[in-house]
RNA sequence: AGCGGAGUAGCUCAGGGGUAGAGCAAAGGUCUCAUAAUCCUUGUGUCGGGGGUUCGAGUCCCCCCUCCGCUACCA
């Protein structure tokens, strides 16, 4: 028995400044479920997120709202682990950068690329506003009058040369070419990898990476006037959850990470100042770098019918967790961006999840509960119509693994659901209802040919929609030991009893109530989902 | 401005020389095992515009129009 493989995978870190919004909870959503298909897949899997808990923006926020900054960046990393909580996306470990051991792995990696001769000291030029305390950039400037330039607080603004180190970014092109050359998918989609190679083409010119303007952040070692600039801080943490720099951390074996999963917005900190920081410490590379769109919202008619719902944790209470999974990651093809609308929302919730996979899950249970005394039936001879229904089942598991390693998710899902439109097709082809007054042992063996496309379905989904899929699961009586891929191909005992089906996905009803209520909190409080769920008992 | 994407059915998109496709939405019908579900049937596409190559062009070449992305210190 050989070990499994690591793999390690992370999502970006959030700025502590603010409450988590759908982009977040879209990115965490997507790592989880790719670590969740590793882990199904036999893979040693270490999922992390963290925190970005320093720099000036922490101070100033905290400091409007009355509190110290490692206060406000404990009340929001609260908000993310409840978000995580609510959508079944919680990470094996969180690393804020406020942590001790964050702390000793972003000084180690200073100090080797110090060590490297890549770091120095030199001057950082900018706009400076006394009264702030803090340096703006051109473009964040506004016209004062008589045609002066203004922080955007209202405050003057000085030209000013900060102390500050620089690390010889410059020095990296080459190296970071031959990367981007060598490892033609360290930066995927294709798209942003084009936009990476340009960018470095062009030249690269040594970055700033410390402030002493302000001291909310880790010290450089030898100069405690300076905190490390974000770049260094941020991006450390995801060698801090491998234990680094301790050279018999239990999870040192899941340093180089497999994928960084980040938001478009940062690839370049990501596939242009991280490897080259790694290069300088002679750190091993991650493998790759997962760029994902943004999420907007394109229909107004939202807000109108169920409240203005746009923090990702409503969203979870009125649609499900399990639902609102399933349409991100159904909706949207990874990588690109996308439109999210309560219509498209509902959309996804009924036709593919409540009418196509719940209803031929509850109509095939239902017939074995009424017609096999609650016991899975033992198929008899197998039709060309059975085998071909099978195969299609079983050929999934390899489509799914092609289009994960290329983290199309909405290609896993859609390859699935082909199979489920199929499993309705054979379904209604073969009317098992008919046959069970004419040929039971045919209805016996169509019903048992349905059960096993439906266990293959769930097995494969559970990545995406956990906690439904384990009540499918359950419903088929498939113990945890073979909810795995490796049991995939591992035939449910006949004769095992069944519980009574219950429907995992209920329709979403609108409510006329919540559009004539107009009171977002009504709305969301009594949503369609609940009331349906209490019409079914 | 430079570089790079994209423009195909109402919507989202697939197809990269050989009679225009899928899903959803819409309309009609069937069945009754099932969650007013399933299943079957149905469409006008000047395939952004124009020109060219070819027996034949969403598909290749040229020009144009429109939209979007990138062109460094934003966490």
């Amino acid at each position: 028995m050989s070990a499994r493989s690591p793999f390690y995978i992370t999502t970006a870190i959030p700025y502590a400044n603010g409450a988590p919004h759908i982009g977040h909870a879209y990115e965490r959503i997507a790592a989880d479920a790719i670590a969740r298909f590793k882990r199904l897949d036999s893979f040693d899997v270490l999922f992390v997120t963290g925190m970005d808990e320093h720099g000036q923006k922490m101070q100033r926020t905290a400091a409007r709202e009355g509190e110290t900054p490692q206060q406000l960046a404990d009340r929001t990393a609260a908000q993310f682990a409840a978000m995580g909580a609510a959508l079944f996306a919680g990470a094996d470990d969180v690393v804020r950068t406020t942590q001790t051991r964050h702390h000793a792995a972003a000084r180690e990696l200073w100090a080797r690329m110090a060590a490297a001769g890549d770091i120095y000291l030199s001057k950082y030029p900018g706009w400076y506003s006394v009264r702030d305390e803090a340096f703006f950039d051109e473009n964040e400037l506004i016209e004062g009058p008589g045609g002066t330039r203004l922080a955007p607080t209202g405050a003057p603004v000085e030209w000013v040369e900060e102390e500050s180190y620089y690390f010889k970014l410059s020095a990296y092109r080459d190296r970071l070419l031959k990367l981007y050359r060598d490892s033609p998918d360290f930066v995927t989609p294709e798209k942003y990898r084009n936009e990476i190679v340009a960018f470095v083409e062009r030249g690269l010119t040594d970055l700033s990476i410390s402030r002493s303007t302000f001291d909310w952040g880790i010290p450089v070692p030898g100069d405690a006037r300076h905190v490390m600039y974000v770049w260094v801080d941020a991006l450390a943490n995801y060698i801090t959850a491998t234990g680094f720099p301790d050279p018999k951390a239990l999870r040192g074996k899941f340093w180089p990470a497999s994928a960084h999963v980040i938001g478009k917005d940062i690839t370049r900190f990501h596939a242009v100042y991280w490897p080259a920081f790694l290069i300088s410490a002679k750190l091993a590379l991650p493998r790759q770098i997962v760029v994902h769109g943004f999420l907007f919202n394109r229909n107004e008619k939202m807000s109108k019918s169920v409240g203005n719902v746009i923090d990702p944790l409503e969203l979870a209470r009125h649609y499900g967790a399990d639902q609102l999974r399933y349409f991100l990651l159904r909706e949207v093809p990874f990588g690109q961006d996308g439109a999210y609308s309560h219509e498209a929302i509902v959309n996804r919730i009924n036709a593919d999840l409540a009418n196509d996979l719940g209803n031929l899950a509850q109509r095939s249970l239902s017939m074995i509960a009424a017609n096999c005394e609650g016991k899975m039936p033992a198929p008899s001879h197998f039709s060309d119509a059975d085998l071909a229904i099978l195969d299609a089942a079983d050929a999934l598991l390899g489509k799914a693994r092609i289009a994960m390693q290329s983290f199309a998710l909405h290609g896993a899902l859609a390859d699935i659901w082909h199979v489920v439109g199929d499993a309705n097709r054979y379904f209604a082809a073969e009317q098992p209802w008919v046959k069970r007054k004419t040929d039971f042992a045919r209805m016996e063996t169509i019903i048992y040919v349905t059960a096993e496309v439906l266990r293959k379905i769930a097995i494969l989904s559970q990545p995406f929609m956990p906690i439904a899929m384990a009540k499918l699961l359950d419903l088929l009586q498939i113990a945890q030991e073979h909810r795995d891929f490796e049991h995939i191909g591992w035939k449910g005992a006949p004769g095992r009893p069944l519980p009574t089906p219950a429907p995992v996905f209920p329709r979403y009803v609108e409510l006329e109530e919540t559009v004539r209520i107009g009171d977002l909190a009504e709305a969301i409080i009594v949503p369609g989902v609940s009331r349906e769920a209490k019409r079914a008992d």
